[in-house]
RNA sequence: GCGGGCGUGGCGAAACAGGUAGACGCUAGGGACUUAAAAUCCCUCGCCGUUAGGCAUGCGGGUUCGAGUCCCGCCGCCCGCACCA
């Protein structure tokens, strides 16, 4: 480790001087952060309530997931959110900045497997840890209104509003194939689903079909793809995430009669006007006419088998090969019964998009050509480019996707591609074999899971009534916590008596449903029970949700772009259809912040990774091992993981430097959204700045006016200057906060004191200016250093809260100098820079500028063609 | 393949609206203080050049009095989605 730890600097201080009053003149971290952080609390500074007097402000950062210890990235995530909330506070704002926990979730019952703790004993205990490490933050968080979702305060309100979205439709049952893992017999998630194994016990995944409860969130696709463009404070790049992942595509439905059969064929395309260059179509091997067919067909049905084994694995797809079956059927071509077509069973058509049946037209698309040249289908072009010649187009082994005038399609002839599109359009329409139709990409939610650590499902299964909610009176149906895990499959499952109730309907003896949901349910609505979080007649009161929400300021990852962002809207609307609330997007500004990473390290011979706590560097400065001091080899930077070791303790960090230094790191250099590198010469650094502050602030030059002092009638240059850059910092830094940059906030503000250190405070005004500028640049730090400007803020003599001053207030005459420097130009290039008044005719400017001998030499005696001067900027001087 | 983003010193980065490129910090080097070290303070730090000056924002063009910023064409890196008909 490079630097000494602060610690041992204090130790050695006593230890020369043989006596504790230098330490005592050093900033004391440890006593003093604690010290505010019990102020704060026992105050009740961060306690919020409903206030209508006061502009609202509700700043919340995404709940973690109770996973046993804090890391850097929950500390990025709220350190940043903090800034926010004690900013918008101080500019007197009624804020509110919650915290929860999402504490259901495999984690739990995978440590239940392997520590043999329960997972609520385990999750609880780690709840309590965390809490404990955030705490040490100094975070203006309102505690009082913390949430567990693994409670059955609040989980049961999750049930209620289950069984309102199934009384309105949105909720529903159905079969849906699933990916299986046949040794811990469970359902695994796409993405725990590694080279088509399950990602735990390696076994190979099945595709399995399941009856499942889904959500209806398709009902809003339209609505949520539309909501995005009021999202004017998300950024840019999540819109087009959640866009995509909708996939709005427009286009037409229409059914192929099928020759010698009384049925029809549906299929979906957004390329109606290729109709006439059609030459097959295809069904999805889960396609009902397939199964049909592979009844009485062995081969198609070996065909069939074979595709579902391929899995579903993003590698699987990318790289399988077209393949096809001919099933034999023709459909006929809708606007000439002469035509026919050949259907195939095509492993690349999917069951899940569109009716799950298309129609091919090879020369303009790559996918239907790939398979077309595979099997010797016909290649016809119906659309020309604009600048091609239609006589000699032809397409080879590249599709043609773009717009063109359509031949070869009869009555489409001459039309252009947007046009041709709607008339086949509405000649199926007239022809009553079609209409023009949206299709989305997104699906249904799949909500069920054969999981014990979750909320239960609250439905009844009856041999004679069915499916049967369980009524609102009976609610909550509780988790049980007499599991046990040492069977595979879901525990609840296995519970003797859990399951077995009667029927609401008949009272006959009936099955609960042991299914458990989907996780995501809890985090889609934890923001609104934050309202009111110890209600329990409801999930939260319409008063406090119509005072509180929307979120003004979200912040997380950007790895939940698409899944949680989208579903907590979706939530929030079906919320709004069952009258819970009013409205439609729960957060109305969010911030992605980019990922902590650190350099990574191997042992030089074995290779194995070597964490940072293993390292020493030697007399050349080079890493080695500290025990062995055997080379290491320095890899890339990478974001911290448990398997590369490169993960830096927030624990340790706060304990040695403190949450100020930690905080300040966080917020240096690298602007929130992009990615952060930790180093140990980084924190070193915060460290240095706080105890510099502290030294500057406790050990003035001169003895400072007291607290409140009249501003003095003049000013020395030193000061007024001095005086000029504190008004600017507090306007810039403003500005800077508002808009996140948090980085050129913390260099405005140490631009600030390296100017303020320079004051003597001998001059005229100095030493009341320097007073003014300590306790604006404590008042700038109070939201990134709550502890530091709270401790300096005494040590400059006031009393109370910093906490509860208001954020400073710049001086607008101070704010513009009234000397600007010009940069003067010859042809361009920089030539001399001159000192001159503010707003300066530009002909005086401009005679000043010839006059300077810089210029002159520069212009060599050549005559000047033209002078542009743009005010208060630049001089540029053409010969 | 589609969509989005980004390329600036040894490093992280600044640069409002086309107007002094490199603020602020890290690293490194030199010096002061000290018996010594740590801490602290001072100085230097894009490249070449003694100075004058020249060259520099991935590469090549263009627009402009003036381009890191705007336009065109390349190159490289990162992220998301991906057989969506």
């Amino acid at each position: 480790m490079t630097g000494t730890p602060p610690t041992s600097v204090s130790a050695k201080l006593i230890d020369s001087t043989g006596n504790g009053v230098l330490l005592m003149s050093r900033y004391n971290v440890k006593e003093t952060e604690a010290k505010w952080q019990n102020a704060w609390e026992s105050q009740g500074c961060f306690t919020a309530r409903e206030d209508a007097s006061r502009p609202k402000y509700y700043v919340l950062e995404m709940f973690p997931y109770p996973s046993g210890r804090i890391h850097m990235g929950h500390v990025r995530n709220y350190t940043i959110g903090d800034v926010i909330a004690r900013f918008k506070r101080a500019k007197g704002f009624n804020v509110l900045h919650p915290m929860g926990w999402d504490a259901f979730g495999l984690p739990a019952e995978n440590a239940a497997l392997e520590k043999k703790t329960h997972p609520a004993t385990w999750t609880r205990e780690n709840i309590a840890t965390m809490r404990s490490q955030l705490k040490t933050m100094g975070l203006s968080i309102d505690w009082d209104r913390e949430i567990a979702t693994c409670d059955v305060e609040y989980y049961r309100h999750e049930q209620k509003m289950f069984l309102d979205f199934l009384k309105a439709g949105l909720a529903y049952r159905k079969e849906s194939w699933v990916n299986w893992d046949p040794v811990d017999n469970t359902v695994l998630a796409n993405e725990q689903v590694i080279d088509g194994r399950g990602w735990r016990t390696g076994a190979l995944v099945e595709k399995r079909k399941l009856s499942q409860w889904f959500l209806k969130i398709t009902a809003f696709a339209e609505d949520l793809l539309k909501g995005l463009e009021t999202l004017d404070r998300w950024p840019e790049r999540v819109r087009i995430m959640q866009e995509n992942w909708i996939g709005k595509s427009t286009g037409v439905r229409f059914r192929f009669a099928l020759k010698d059969r009384a049925d029809t064929l549906e299929v979906f395309t957004t390329r109606p006007d290729t109709l006439f260059g059609a030459s097959f179509a295809a069904i999805s091997p889960n396609h009902p006419l397939a199964a049909e067919l592979a009844a009485s067909n062995p081969e198609l049905a070996e065909f069939i088998a074979e595709c579902n084994r391929l899995g579903t694995s993003e590698e699987a797809i990318e790289t399988a090969e077209k393949r096809g079956f001919d099933t034999g059927l023709k459909v006929v071509h809708p606007f000439d019964s002469g035509l026919e077509l050949p259907v195939y069973v095509a492993n690349f058509v999917l069951m899940e998009y569109g009716t799950g049946a298309i129609f091919a037209c090879p020369a303009h698309d790559q996918r239907d050509l790939d398979f077309a040249r595979k099997y010797c289908l016909p290649v016809l072009p119906v659309v020309v480019p604009a600048d091609a010649d239609p006589a000699t187009f032809t397409v080879g082994t590249e599709a043609y996707t773009g717009p063109g005038l359509l031949r070869n399609s009869r009555f489409l002839d001459g039309l252009d591609t947007e046009s041709g599109k709607q008339e086949v359009g509405k000649k199926l329409e007239e022809a009553g074999q079609g209409e023009r139709t949206t299709q989305y990409r997104l699906r249904d939610w799949g909500v069920s899971r054969q999981r014990y650590w979750g909320c239960p499902i609250p439905v009844i299964h009856c041999d004679s009534c069915g499916i049967v909610p369980v009524p609102a009176d009976q609610l909550p149906v509780v988790l049980p916590e007499d599991v046990t895990f040492d069977k595979p499959g879901n525990p609840l499952a296995h519970h003797p008596s859990w399951k077995h109730t009667t029927c609401p309907d008949c009272g006959k003896p009936a099955l609960r449903e042991t299914d458990t949901f989907d996780t995501f349910i809890e985090s889609s609505w934890y923001f609104a029970r934050f309202c009111s979080p110890k209600e329990d007649s409801t999930a939260f009161t319409r008063e406090s949700v119509d005072y509180w929400l929307g979120v003004d300021q979200y912040i997380g990852g950007i790895e939940h772009a698409v899944l949680h962002l989208l579903y907590s809207r979706f939530w929030t609307r079906a919320l709004k259809t069952c009258g819970y609330l009013n409205l439609d997007e729960p957060f109305t500004g969010l911030f992605t912040q980019g990922m902590v990473n650190h350099e990574t390290y191997k042992d030089a011979d074995s290779g194995a990774w070597l964490a940072p706590t293993d390292l020493e560097k030697d007399d050349a400065g080079q890493w080695v091992r500290a025990d062995s001091k055997a080379p290491v080899n320095v890899g890339r930077v990478e974001k911290m993981s448990k398997s590369k070791k490169n993960v830096v303790d927030p624990a340790h960090i706060i304990g040695t430097y403190g949450a100020d230094a930690a905080r300040l790191f966080m917020l240096s250099d690298s602007p929130p959204e992009r990615d952060l590198e930790w180093t140990e010469s980084g924190i070193d650094g915060a460290w240095r700045y706080i105890n510099r502050l502290w030294r500057m602030m406790t050990e003035t030059p001169v003895a400072l006016p007291a607290a409140g002092s009249p501003k003095p009638a003049a000013f020395s240059p030193k000061a007024e200057a001095a005086r000029r850059l504190v008004h600017k910092t507090i306007a810039g830094m403003s500005e800077d906060l508002d808009k996140f940059r948090f980085n050129k906030a913390v260099a405005r503000v140490r631009e600030l004191s390296n100017t303020l250190g320079e004051l003597d405070g001998s001059g005229e005004g100095e030493a009341w200016a320097l007073r003014e500028g300590f306790e604006s640049v404590v008042r700038l730090i109070g939201p990134m250093m709550p502890h530091l400007a709270e401790e300096l803020w005494i040590e400059l003599g006031h009393s109370g809260l910093l906490t509860d001053q208001p954020w400073p207030e710049a001086d607008p005459a101070l704010v513009v100098e009234d000397s600007v420097t010009m940069a003067v130009q010859v042809n361009g290039k920089l030539r001399a820079t001159l000192e001159l008044p503010r707003d300066m005719a530009k002909d005086a400017a401009e005679q000043v500028a010839l006059a300077d001998a810089n210029v002159q030499r520069a212009l060599e005696g050549k005559p000047v063609r033209k002078v542009i001067v743009v005010p208060n900027r630049v001089i540029n001087v053409v010969v």
